[in-house]
DNA sequence: CGCGATTTTGAGCACCTTCAATCCGTGTGG
DNA sequence: CCACACGGATTGAAGGTGCTCAAAATCGCG
């Protein structure tokens, strides 16, 4: 079958071989799972808020994010979406309540919904890393909250910097100190926060002019990551957030 | 041994025995789990934010919450924790991002996490189990995340009450049609909705004035519950919060 | 009855929004 | 090669939702 052969050699080459859901994969698991490629294109919806989806997916590179539309056109970013993460399992929910879109290219592999229940069903090591999966989002859902909740505007994109920063950092250790590439528009950002484009311009413009970041082209420069912190709100020692963000 | 005593025994009474997880817990499981009940009165901690902790509660009576403080004291309550719930469970985490606390007097079962891991490797239905529980309380966040980043006071003040009131309903279908038994403060509501307590106040007395509710000692009626979800911003029919409302 | 917690009401202020215009980098077509 | 269009970033000014500070009223409870 084309498909076990690409689960075969894809996965040989794939650059979140080693983790979350793959690291506890056997061979015989990936035939089972009917694993195949895909590519899409900046913009595209993998699946939509409300409509029921059958494909799971896996992100291999590049990035996308979970939304929520109220009828009037706002928009809520619940998550950002990352290379090594898996979208589009909702155990017992036929329709999901987000949708999920590309921010930039995009390679995935897309799992038939129905074999990763079954599979989770077979093996005890896959339901319980997919309990882990779930539990780990659900906390970094429950900071978002906090930030979006009860922090300020500069306090929430210092928090949400450093978010990204460290979880791309944990997949790259090697990659340079204090950079982030960040295919994301500052309206992408304002709607992870709960603020307006305008307003999300003119704090990182401020957050800029402290000296503490520098951006542009796609790029941000972490200049001060002490500063980021307490700007934040983040003790990197004993903070509770901490917890969520280094792991 | 006498918790096992208790498992038998305790477990034939619990008004929560046939929900969640234990809905799928075998007398084996059950003596492995060695669950131990405990009450705990208002105000208590069941945990705390940044503690590790090793016990995991499943809730037979009352209310708690999730919640992370800031350092200078700002609160954000993160979700609701009600009876046939299961808190405490933060698989490959030491130390939780955000404490849990009672609202009222509450009886638990207590659960060492230690036997709660290993049940789950051995038994991939308890572990599939877990994956969807956190699964749900995640879509909750999301949704809750949608309320406070993009919603206006009265709209979250809404659509949380439509949140709790279906909660419960989903438990005690018998019970009384719009009544709703809250035993939070509005402080309560203003720490999970973003908003202080005297605006959540002054909203709480619009929605009254306008005839949607009536409140009082604890007590919330939704006395137009076409309006209070058009309010919420939510279509009953086709919206997509009501996915997770009305599961 | 008296105390503390909670709810309620008032007035002024601030953070963030809204509306609007301009600037900039990129890609496209003439 | 330049004009143009387009999306995104930037800046300005005015207004509003929700906050802060403060005090009074009400409730629950010993």
């Amino acid at each position: 079958m084309r498909q076990e052969a690409f689960a075969a050699a894809g996965c040989a080459a794939c650059p979140v071989r080693a983790e979350g859901l793959c690291r506890h994969l056997s061979v015989d698991d990936r035939s089972l799972l009917h694993i195949a490629p895909r590519h899409v294109g900046p913009g595209s919806d993998l699946f939509y808020q409300g409509e029921p989806s059958d494909e799971v997916f896996r992100i291999r590179e590049g990035w996308a994010f979970l939304y929520e539309l109220l009828e009037d056109g706002r928009r809520q970013i619940v998550q950002f979406v990352l290379p090594g993460d898996l979208v589009g399992f909702h155990p017992e929910v036929t329709a999901p309540s987000f949708g999920a879109q590309a921010v930039n290219s995009m390679e995935l592999c897309v799992i038939p919904r129905l074999r990763l229940v079954e599979v989770a069903h077979r093996r005890p090591n896959i339901a319980y890393q997919l309990a882990c999966m779930f539990s780990h989002d659900e906390a970094r859902a429950y900071d978002r909250l906090t930030s979006v909740g009860r922090k300020t505007a500069i306090e929430r994109i210092a928090s949400l910097l450093l978010e990204l920063f460290y979880r791309l950092r944990r997949r790259a250790p090697e990659a340079p100190g204090e950079m982030l590439k960040l295919p994301l528009t500052q309206t992408h950002i304002a709607d992870a926060l709960g603020l307006t484009p305008v307003h999300t311009n003119r704090t990182l413009a401020l957050l800029r002019q402290k000296g503490v970041i520098d951006y542009g082209n796609g790029l941000f420069h972490i200049l001060a990551p002490a500063k980021l912190f307490a700007i934040a709100g983040i003790d990197p020692g004993s903070g509770a957030e901490a917890a969520t963000l280094f792991h």
